[in-house]
DNA sequence: CCTACCGATCGGTAGG
DNA sequence: CCTACCGATCGGTAGG
């Protein structure tokens, strides 16, 4: 579907590059996350990838890119959820928020390695790339606040303080990334209900127990 | 008022031994909050305390010892807060949780570099120091939760998952010392008063607007 | 408690 | 002549 519609120029080739640029990111993700930055060498993820290292250097300049690459994706794809949460105009602030709470959770399950590597990484970063990735940050904590807002104005929301509440919400999230496990006792269903129901309540929405209903509600 | 009252032997020189170790481990403690664990050298270390690098070997037996000490000090300091919370037998649920998060938050901001360190650098420990210390924040949080119990007995509370919502509020006080910086916009009063409400708000008890009024009820 | 020094290994790059 | 890649090795520095 996609060689023939090519809106790039020299389309496959651009393809292949892009699918070795994510490999060598997927493989570089897992072995920061086991062994830090700084423990993992580039023959490491070199070896797990069966190519040399020189190879990893024609595609970023050094490991610090490498781990810029990693540290950018987490929030890039909140911010990518966070915008597709607001295109359906008629809708509650209520059903965006928690379609939001959705979103991110299964980011965080699914790029959790990436989002963790950020959180304790980040001092490797140089610091024009920190600060980008930052104020990224900023960013999806300001439209986060945004919807409170308007949730706020239309009398769904008890707020004090919507940036602050944001930030919670985004540490409420994040926390998820820094401490489950697959093979824990909770499922990721149960971990998604959970965390609805504790961002519901820092906006003042309590979820009837059980909170399934609050899935109900919204398909 | 404390040579004379010694209880261990060897009183003094114990208490130089011990100062020493504690001044070791807070200069570590910013450099490894810095510059990383792995990013920070012995000898840098040994240059901020004015001494040699086989000066530490004497009061550490290696680099992975002095981080233990420092990732410990977070957890053992909320566990004796959490315990200081429990003895008055005569006040509620309400009282005794607000009075732990205003101590865990006097903690973060106290030993935030070794709260920091703890997050990012967990996977430098050994195996069995990593989960002694894993073993001592599930006791805070199976502890925090036997508190969240109590005042759903005595309907203070509206709690579905006692240990789940522990371990979420474990987490929006730890986000505090991951994004907290003295020159940031707002003050530590800010922070606490916002932390207290989203805590209370997570076990469904709704503060009053603005929240000074529960620091009045308490005092 | 220091001076002096080791065994091992790192990220990055040369020539072809 | 190029892009993509390999075998070998560099200078510099880490923990101990």
């Amino acid at each position: 579907m996609s060689v023939a519609v090519n809106i790039t120029q020299s389309s496959l080739k651009h393809e292949v590059t892009d699918f070795k640029r994510r490999r060598i990111r997927e493989e570089a993700s897992h072995l920061f996350f086991e062994l830090g930055y700084e423990g993992t060498t580039l023959d490491a993820i070199a070896q797990r990838l069966e190519v040399t290292k020189p190879f990893i250097y024609t595609h970023y300049a050094n490991k610090a890119e490498l781990l810029y690459d990693i540290c950018q994706t987490g929030i890039l794809q909140s911010l990518a959820a966070i915008e597709q949460v607001q295109v359906g105009n008629d809708d509650c602030a209520t059903d965006r928020l928690s379609r939001l709470v959705e979103s991110v959770l299964d980011i965080i399950f699914e790029f959790q390695n990436f989002i963790v590597v950020y959180e304790r990484e980040e001092k490797n970063l140089d610091s024009a790339q920190a600060r980008e990735i930052r104020e990224y940050r900023s960013l999806f904590d300001h439209k986060l606040a945004a919807i409170l807002d308007q949730g706020q104005s239309a009398g769904e929301f008890k707020i004090v303080d919507a940036l602050l509440t944001a930030n919670t919400i985004g540490g409420i999230m994040t926390w998820v990334a820094l401490w489950y496990r697959p093979e824990g006792k909770r499922t990721r269903h149960q971990i998604i209900a959970h965390t609805l129901r504790m961002v519901m309540s820092v906006v003042g929405v309590s979820v009837p127990w059980p909170s399934d209903s609050i899935e109900a509600a919204r398909q």
